[in-house]
DNA sequence: ATAACAATTGACAGCGCTGTCATTTTTTTA
DNA sequence: TAAAAAAATGACAGCGCTGTCAATTGTTAT
């Protein structure tokens, strides 16, 4: 029924181990013999039996996901972009959840890769930023590929993503200015978060290159939730505050973006007649709000597969891929922002 | 530095075989010997090799879930779910969406079992009810486990675990009852899925009990999603359908919850004041709406695990687990829903 | 044409485990 | 107490592949 190497090598007439050699894309093959035994593989439909090649060779055709993260969406995103990646080039993918807080996550990983003989590992915020845990993992000599915030890597320990939350924060706060409004609150995410930093930077550097003054009560330290949202709209929009009243508001995701939104209901603010809101993210449930947000669209999906396709090509030595990808998100502006109002 | 069967077989004094009939819980053997082998077992810990395992024994130590699914909270919650009896029990995930309308799906997955040597799978809705699709999963001998909307199992072909939406949604239904209302609207979810059939039994069920007639003009035939939510509701409460027009809303999930909710915003209806409305899953999000949805609560995460196990206890033949769990979503009551006010 | 080299190919062991079946030990029965 | 039956254990092959290294073939330089 499944054809075996074996199968292809007498289809062929050659020994199984220039078939190896031809699935594993060996340079010292002969284009002849490379095509016969091509032709082979198609006509069997073999496909190599990943727990033989894992057992057999010192490399490895697994790789693992490691998130700490309670966005499903983003987990998702991650996932099956880095899915297809596998797919196409023939690995397969551990998912593996765990806790950024417990003190043992290092050799918990490190366990989990010696075990399952995980060819590397692809980190998420905020586990991809925690620099010891990333360091141990390198010294214990597990590839790694990151995605992070930013525009250039931190280091050199392993191939990154990066996504240029900066320069889109910019963005997305010019988008604000453009509108006329000069006192725009933040609502920060998890300070540990580096998406938290760089968005603030975007924000000051859009501020500043209008040349309006920054003012530091505008700005809320806050996590990436929705209750977050709630309370630091409040405390942005509240009676006390009156001379500071933003105009407009930054909520570093969309699920802030969402309490924000929540709380100027509760407080009677209209959206966005009396305050803009803007959220980052551009999660499915940004369209699903009342009004629609404005935001920044991360391409999750690509970046997954792109920070896949690192990792692979790093195991399998190919080259030493050093490159850097960058992805900006882009502004996408609907229903929660509008033109300052007069007061 | 990773220990063998060999390394625990010296250690312990007896042969390899022996150290495999110990952690394959196998009945011949002595308590004795048992007992020096694990302690050996946890002196080098030691873990098998999955790789070897699978290549070696009949057996496999791998399942799939495989879905077919929008909505990425339920997709999460079930796979961290599996994930965990998995770990328990020393299996491997693996994680595979697909496309329930692309016609060679079940040629795909056979394919996908066969080459990864997957010991069995996981399905959910849609692909879970999709009869023709699970009977050639079962011809071609792949083990399989569902997870369904009934309450009891349409066929004996695998072992289920059972969602009782019709319960869940009657309950959910008589509340809206028990609050005064007696013209209750109802947003369809897809009609294929069986969630959707069995929800909308359960409020004719509640409606019937409470000899409330039944309104067909107050049935509207949607998807699950935010959009089909929008478009429902206006429906629903649109000037022409004047006289119908109804005090609450089943809808058939959150996310048209989530979108009703936007309509009756559009259409200055205030909400649970007007109208009430309530969703199904409780999902993160219906905490995140305004006002916070009314729902009804699926522990998906243990009904994954449960399918796991359920699964896992099948491939290993420890009994003929014709068993069937049956879950109950149980009403939680938030704020889009109130006594129905006079007209 | 032939030696010297390089490119290509194959034989074979073995990755870590399980299945089969033979052997040894223990228990039961006569 | 010995023979028969049952239980426990082990020896060994082999799952499907890759790594090593030797053998073969092709290519270049003399």
């Amino acid at each position: 029924m499944k054809a075996t190497i074996n199968d292809v090598a007498k289809q062929a007439g050659v020994s199984i181990k220039t078939v190896s050699r031809v699935i594993n894309n060996e340079v010292s093959v002969r284009q002849l013999t490379r095509e016969k035994v091509q032709k082979a593989v198609e006509e069997l439909n073999y496909q190599p039996n990943l727990a033989a090649r894992n057992l057999a060779g010192a490399k490895s055709f697994s790789v693992a996901y490691i998130y700490d993260n309670p966005n499903a969406y983003y987990i998702i995103d991650m996932q099956e972009g880095i899915l297809s990646a596998c797919k196409q080039q023939g690995f397969e993918l551990l998912i593996h959840p765990c806790d950024a807080k417990n003190k043992n996550i290092t050799e918990e990983v490190v366990n989990m890769v010696k075990h399952a003989r995980i060819a590397g590992l692809i980190l998420t915020p905020p586990l991809s930023e925690m620099p010891e845990f990333v360091k141990s993992l390198v010294a214990l000599d597990v590839k790694v590929v990151r995605i992070m915030s930013g525009d250039v890597a931190p280091d050199d320990l392993s191939p990154c993503v990066m996504v240029n939350d900066r320069d889109a924060a910019q963005t997305i706060t010019q988008h604000l200015i453009d509108l006329g409004h000069k006192d725009i609150g933040f609502i920060a995410g998890d300070a540990k978060h580096m998406s938290t930093v760089e968005r603030y930077k975007g924000y000051r550097r859009a501020l500043k290159e209008s040349n309006i003054d920054f003012n530091k009560e505008l700005v809320i330290e806050g996590e990436y939730s929705f209750d977050s949202g709630v309370s630091g709209a409040k405390q942005l929009m509240s009676a006390e505050n009156n001379k500071h009243r933003p105009t407009a508001i930054f909520s570093c995701n969309d699920e802030i973006a969402a309490g924000a939104l929540f709380a100027a209901r509760l407080m009677n603010i209209s959206i966005p007649e009396q305050l803009s809101i803007v959220g980052f993210e551009n999660s499915p449930f940004s369209r699903q709000t009342w009004p629609k947000l404005t935001t920044a669209d991360q391409p999750n999906n690509q970046i997954a597969e792109d920070a896949a396709n690192l990792l692979i090509s790093q195991v399998r030595k190919q080259k030493n891929q050093t490159t850097i990808s960058q992805y900006v998100p882009k502004l996408i502006i609907r229903d929660s922002t509008a033109i300052v109002s007069n007061r």
